[in-house]
This record gives structure tokens, sequence and C-alpha cells, in this order.
DNA sequence: GCACTGAGCGCG
DNA sequence: AAAGCGCGCTCAGTGC
């Protein structure tokens, strides 16, 4: 059922002290450097069976065998084992990550009563093998990663049995069972998409560096076309020796020229009629594009004709996943022509049409906002109900909504949106209201908000009239918080459901493939996206993998319900073509 | 010289 | 059209 994976505590010892090393083979287990204990634990988390201690360079052979029993691995974070292991080529069908599953039940509303935080005995869960270094395709310095002190085995198992028991006596057992297997799920594709990588084009990255700043620079110089827009700038404001990346500088060398900026921000200059906004523009655009995904970007990231990116599953606070290196999730659609599928392949991406306000739709049930996303275009089918047809309103609206916009166009269409859809925009303004009173609030499957910081709790009992001001702005703002926790999170934790069940889609096409020929593979995935690597003959079955595990994703969260969550896939060489 | 913050901008 | 949610990254500027 599981297979607990945990570093062996040393020969002899009581299993509480720091551990992880066997020393040597003096000490009579046969076992030179690291090694690692394989527990088999029951559907409940208790011992099943005998464990085996293997050492560490074998670990990887002992998963393959154990595999073939499909158990679920419990170890205390995927990142920490899973990456070696597929660096030696094995993977794993399912598992339960005790890091991110304690996070989860430590917030979720579904536990609160019964207790998971309250009992449990906060092991830290975030020891295992040493990460390695960055995954970069070559193979490390070391055979043999460290391993460190972390939980002994008994208390991994330990800690497995009191998640499973805060799951089974929580309110909604179903739901939070399920959060918990997708976030487990998503640890795995995590790691297996920054070991496939995003394959990527150097040439062709090189190329639209060039075409829009002129030949690669000397090294601490500016790129020609931004030198000469520089020239042009300091002639138009009279600044002779004006550097254009000092906000500071700028904004006294505007205000010297008579141009009456409250930023520098690009939009607020867009406001202002003056010969030097258009370079100033274009400088900022160019610059972006030379700091943030130049040359240097392409240097320290781009190796063997790949992006690895890493993820961090539950990085965001809704869910949603960060990334490390290279800022993954905003690469410019400038550069995303760079991205290209190798010969034979194609790059499917496929993205959920309006992702979050039909996940609102799915939570309020609400019927008429159900009735307007019949359609492809939810948008247009809003206009259509109560905005005259304009698109544009309809989704400034219904994303004010979600966000708690007050101000603005986008404020001034709430009172339209309320009265045509009640439930759906009752369900944004409760979560507001909770939040500004203190409480928690949650996602459709359990995922919970933090509580709110001491700081914020004192400000909410302040007697100053003075210090009044601030309460309120500190409540108003932990309601715009919670409102759109609930939706961007119910939001993560569908697209993970999708996820999941696409890898599982995926690793079955892949079983039936012959021994060494061109699968599939995950490589990129950002919020409400996902991409995959596929040989041109499997493209159609892929892509409809892709619509399938949406629907399966949708069936499985919610059940039965009158709200289709349609995605957008399209095959091509590169990711520019293909959103 | 290092750590931190704010401004600004990229993505959803 | 306007500035409401969630992030990461780079640079300038500041404080030690």
């Amino acid at each position: 059922m599981y297979m607990l994976l945990a570093t062996a505590p040393p020969p002899g010892s009581d299993g509480t002290a720091p551990h992880g090393t066997v020393s040597n083979g003096t000490t009579g287990t046969g076992l030179e450097g690291p090694a690692v204990v394989l527990q088999p634990l029951d559907a409940a988390g208790a011992e099943s069976g005998p464990a085996r201690t293997v050492p560490l360079a074998h670990l990887p052979a002992a998963v393959r065998e154990a595999e073939q029993d499909s158990p679920r691995w419990v170890w205390g974070q995927a990142q920490r084992w899973y990456p070696q292991l597929l660096r030696a080529g094995t993977s794993v069908e399912r598992c339960h990550d005790l890091a991110l599953c304690q996070n989860i039940l430590v917030f979720s509303p579904f536990t609160q009563a019964g207790g998971y935080p309250r009992s449990h005995s906060y092991v830290p869960m975030d020891l295992g093998p040493e990460p390695e270094a960055r995954d970069t395709g070559q193979d490390s310095l070391f055979d043999a990663p460290v391993v460190h002190s972390g939980p002994t085995p008994a208390e991994l198992a330990r800690e497995l049995r009191e998640q499973l028991e805060s799951v089974k006596t929580s309110t909604e057992p179903r739901r939070l069972a399920l959060l918990l297997a997708a976030e487990s799920a998503g640890a795995l594709v995590a790691a297996e998409m920054t070991r496939a990588g995003v394959p990527w084009r150097e040439d062709l990255h090189r190329r639209i560096l060039s075409d829009r700043l002129g030949a690669q620079p000397a090294e601490f110089a500016r790129p020609e076309r931004m030198e000469a827009i520089v020239e042009e700038l300091r002639t138009l404001l009279g600044a002779p020796t004006l550097n254009p990346d000092s906000p500071q500088e700028l904004m006294r060398a505007l205000h010297r020229a008579g141009i009456d900026a409250k930023s520098t921000r690009s939009w607020e200059l867009m406001e202002i009629n003056h010969p030097a906004i258009g370079p100033l523009l274009a400088y900022k655009k160019l610059s972006r594009l030379f700091t943030a995904n130049g040359w240097a970007w392409l240097e320290q990231w781009i190796h063997d004709g790949r992006f690895r990116p890493e993820y961090v599953v539950g990085g965001v606070v809704t869910g949603r996943w960060s990334s490390h290196g290279g800022g993954a999730l905003q690469i410019p659609k400038q550069i995303r022509g760079a991205a290209h599928a190798d010969p034979g392949f194609k790059l499917i991406v496929a993205d959920a049409a309006q992702l979050e306000p039909r996940v609102l739709i799915a939570l309020s049930q609400d019927a008429k906002m159900a009735e307007a996303a019949r359609g492809k275009d939810l948008y247009a089918g809003i206009a259509a109900q109560g905005f005259g047809g304009e698109r544009d309103k309809a989704k400034i609206a219904l994303l004010g909504a979600m966000y708690g916009a007050t101000t603005g166009e986008s404020g001034r269409l709430m009172p339209q949106l309320t009265r045509t859809y009640p439930k759906a925009v009752g369900l944004v303004e409760a979560g507001a209201r909770a939040g500004e009173r203190g409480e928690r609030v949650g996602t459709y499957l359990g995922r919970g908000t933090p509580p709110p910081s001491k700081e914020w709790l004192a400000l909410q009992q302040t007697t100053s009239a003075e210090e009044q001001r601030r309460a309120d702005s500190a409540a108003r703002s932990r309601g715009r918080f919670t409102r759109n926790f609930v939706v961007q999170g119910s939001a993560a934790e569908w697209a993970l459901c999708w996820l999941a069940d696409l890898r599982r889609r995926l690793r079955t096409l892949a079983a039936a493939a012959p021994a060494g020929a061109p699968v599939p593979q995950m490589v990129f995935f950002l919020h409400d996206e996902v991409m995959v690597h596929c040989p041109e003959e499997q493209v159609a079955a892929v892509t409809d993998m892709m619509h399938q595990s949406a629907a399966a994703a949708a069936r499985l969260i919610y059940g039965d319900i009158p709200i289709q969550f349609p995605v957008t896939a399209v095959a091509a060489d590169t990711y520019a073509e293909a959103k």
C-alpha cells in the first residue's frame, strides 16, 4: 500500500539521535556510506512487513523493484528524493509528500475541529538527502549525494498516520484526500518537468535579441540600440549624463524638462505628450528584454538546448506553484519563439479557458452565470446577459469582482454584476467579509489561508482614531486577499488535478511504447497552462488526452455539475505559435 | 562589501 | 481601461 523511504538511522542507535549515514564496513552492516530504509506500511500507515536497508547507490534499483507492486511512496519531501531517482532513470507512479501534505493540513479549514494542527507533533519534514546541485543535465562531480540527519523512519511513519487520521476525521475526507493526492502528484510532475526541460533554441533566442537590441555588447556595456536611445534622451531632456535606469535620476530629469510625471511607470508615462516619452518607453521595453532575458540569461539558464527551472509546488499561498531560476513563470511573449520543439516533435500548449470565472461558477452554483458560460466564450456570454454585449466591460467587471476592485471602471460595473449574478458575487463578497473579520477561508478541496498575523490582529483592536484608518485599510486588504484566495486557490487545485490526470494518461501511453521509442513529456506548467513536448505522430492522441484530463479533473473535484472547463490545445513548433 | 528595500515590469 | 489578486527577477539606492 505505502512504502516509506527514509534515511537509515545509524546502527545501534535508538532511532532518536541525528542520523543518516552508516559510518563504514566496520560497523558490521556491510553498508558503506549513506543508507536508506524502505518500510512497507498498510493503508493506515502501520508497519506491514520487514524494512529493508539498502545503500543509497542501490536505491534506484530497489525502487524499481518495489514499484512492481505500485505502492504509494511516502517521503519527507519528493524534492529531496525524486530528482536523483529520475537521474538514474527511475520514475514512480504515485507518492505521498509529507511536507506538502503537512503544509495543507496545518491550515485546512476541514481539520480545524478534529485537530491535525492540535495533536500533531510538527516533525520537520524538510530533511532527507541533500538536494543535488541544480540539475543542468550534466553529471555531478560527486557520485553519492550527501545525506544528513533527518526524521527517523519511525517519526515519518507516525507523521503519515497522523495525517491519514486527520483526513479521516476531517469534515470533508474525500475532498481533502483528493487534494493531498493531487499535491503529491504535483511534486512528481514538477521534478519530472525540471528533468525534461523546455526545449530551447539558443540560436533563435540570439536572433530575437540581435533583431531588437543589436549585436551582443561587450561585458558591462549597453547594446547599441539602447545606447542610441540614451543619447537621444539626454538631448531631448537636456540632461547630458542621464542614466535612464535610475528611476530617481529619470524622475528629476523629467521634472526639469517640464514633464509632470507622478512616477516613471510606463503606463503613466503613456498619458504624457512629449517628444521624449516615445523613446523613453522604447528604452524601457528594450532594457527589460536585455536585463531579464538577454545574453546573460541565455548563458545562465540554457544548457544543452534545455531550460530547466525548478518548480516549488505549493510555493504560492493559494497553492499555485512558484519557481526558481530564470524567471520561468514570467517568460515574456517576446522570446517564446525560442522555445522550439526538437526535430520530429511538436510543442502542444493547452490552457484552460477563463479558468477562474468558471471555478467561481462551480463554487457558487450560480445557474445564471453557468448559462452564460454555456458557449465557448464566457465573457461574451456575460456581456450578452447584462452588459449590452460589451465583452470588455463584462471581463473587467468579473475580474474586478474576483480581485476586489472598488474604484475605476471595474468598481462602477460592480452593481450591475451583482444584480445579474447575486450568487457568484455573493460568494466572493462573503470571502472578503470573512477575511476582514480575521477569519480563515478555504478552497473547495480544503486548502486554507494562514491566520492573520499578530500585528494585524493587534491593529484591529486599536482604540486610537488615528490608527483606525490603518486598521480599516489592513482589514480591506486582507479581505481582498481572502476574496481572491477562494477563487485562485480553487483554480490552482483544478489545474493540479488536470496535471495529475494527464500525467497518468501519458504514463500509460509511454508504457505501451516500444523500448527506446520517443515519448511525449510534460515540460512546462504555468498556472492554467501545460506544455507537452510530443513526437509528431502522437500529437493527435496527446491533444485528445489534454481535453479528456480537463473533463476528468472537473468531474473528480465537483462531480456532475453543469459547467464545462474547456481547454484550448494547439500544437506547433514554438511556444510563440502555440499560444 | 553585503543584505535589504522599493520601483518597475514580466507572467497568470 | 485602469491600477484590484498572486508571484520572481533586476537594478538602483540605502544602511550597516
